[in-house]
DNA sequence: CGCAATTGAATCGCTTGCAATTGAATATCG
DNA sequence: CGATATTCAATTGCAAGCGATTCAATTGCG
C-alpha cells in the first residue's frame, strides 16, 4: 500500500483542462460516439458489443464471469442480456448445478454476427488516427491505470 | 482527411483484452468509481463537479458555453443544472440581451463549496499510483485521441 | 418590414452504470 | 441434520448521456 505524495512543490492542477481525468472522460465520450455510428448497422451498443466480444471468445459462461472481465455487476448486465436476448443474439438458461447461476450463450445468429461485426475494429484503428505503437503504449498505461485505481479503492 | 491503413500484416485485435477502447472503457468506470467516493462527501456527481470545476474558473456562461467545455449538450446539462440548482449550488436566469439563452451563475453556497473540493485534486493524483510526468503524457495523449475522434466523426 | 432559416434550451424515450436491497440456492459449521 | 452465512442474479431508484424533436427567440434575406 504505497502511500504516494506530490513532489514537493508541485501543486496538482485545479482547472478543468489540466486534469487527466477530464481528458479520460472526454476521450471515453468521443469513443462512445464513434462506436454509436459504427453499431448502429449493427443494431448494437458499446457495452453490447463488448459483451458479444467476450461472449465470441467464449460461450457458455455466466453473468459473473462476464461481469468479471467488463468490470460490470448484475444490475448492469441483467437488462442488456435481456436486450440481447430480446434481439435473438443470446440465450440465457439456469445452471443445473448450481441454480443460482444464469449461462449465457449465443445463438446462431448471434454467432452470425461476428462475420458483420470483423470490419469495426480496423474503422475504429483508422479514426484515432494514431500509429499502432502508440496505440498500444496507451492501452498498456490505461490497463496500469485502471489497476492502480482499483487496487487503491479496495482499500 | 488522412486516410490511414494497416501496415501489411498487422490485423486490429478481435478479442476484448486487445482493444485500446476496452482499456479506455474501463478506466473511465474505475475513475467514475473513485470520484463517486472522493465526492460523496460535497454530494455531487462526477458530472456535476466537471460543471462546478468551469464555473469556479469563471461563472455567468451560458450554456452552450458549458456544454463547448464539457463536450456535452443541453438534453444532459438542462436536467443535471436544474439538480445543482436544487441543491443551491447554482442560479439559472435567462440571459437579457437573448432570451434563448440560459445564464448559469454562482450562488454564495455554490462558490464556498470549492474550498472543500481543494483537496480531491491530490487524492485522485494519489490513487493513481502514476508518476506526474507519466500523467501529464498519458493526458495529451488522450486530448490527441479526443481530438482526432471528434474530427473524424465530423466527416 | 415580413417571412423563412437558424439558434438555444428544453423535452422525450431509450440505454447505461451503480448503490442498495431482495430472494433463492448453496455452502459452512456446530 | 439444521441453522446461519454466503453467493448469484434480479430488482429498485437514481443520475448520466444522447438522438430526435419541439418551441421560442433571433437572424438574415428579399
Amino acid at each position: 500500500m504505497s502511500k504516494k505524495s506530490l513532489p514537493a512543490g508541485l501543486e496538482p492542477p485545479r482547472t478543468l483542462d489540466g486534469q487527466l481525468c477530464f481528458a479520460l472522460y472526454s476521450a471515453n465520450l468521443a469513443m462512445g460516439k464513434l462506436y454509436r455510428q459504427l453499431l448502429a448497422k449493427l443494431d448494437l451498443t458499446y457495452p453490447q458489443y463488448l459483451v458479444m466480444l467476450v461472449l465470441w471468445e467464449g460461450d457458455g459462461i455466466t453473468v459473473s464471469e462476464l461481469g468479471e472481465r467488463l468490470y460490470l455487476d448484475s444490475a448492469t448486465l441483467t437488462p442488456l442480456l435481456k436486450r440481447l436476448q430480446s434481439a435473438g443474439l443470446v440465450q440465457r438458461t439456469r445452471g443445473t448445478r448450481d441454480e443460482r447461476q444464469v449461462i449465457v450463450t449465443l445463438t446462431d445468429e448471434g454467432r452470425a454476427l461476428r462475420a458483420k461485426a470483423g470490419h469495426v475494429p480496423e474503422e475504429v484503428f483508422c479514426a484515432t488516427g494514431c500509429e499502432v505503437d502508440e496505440l498500444i503504449r496507451l492501452k498498456r498505461q490505461l490497463e496500469t491505470l485502471r489497476s492502480s485505481l482499483i487496487d487503491g479503492n479496495r482499500n
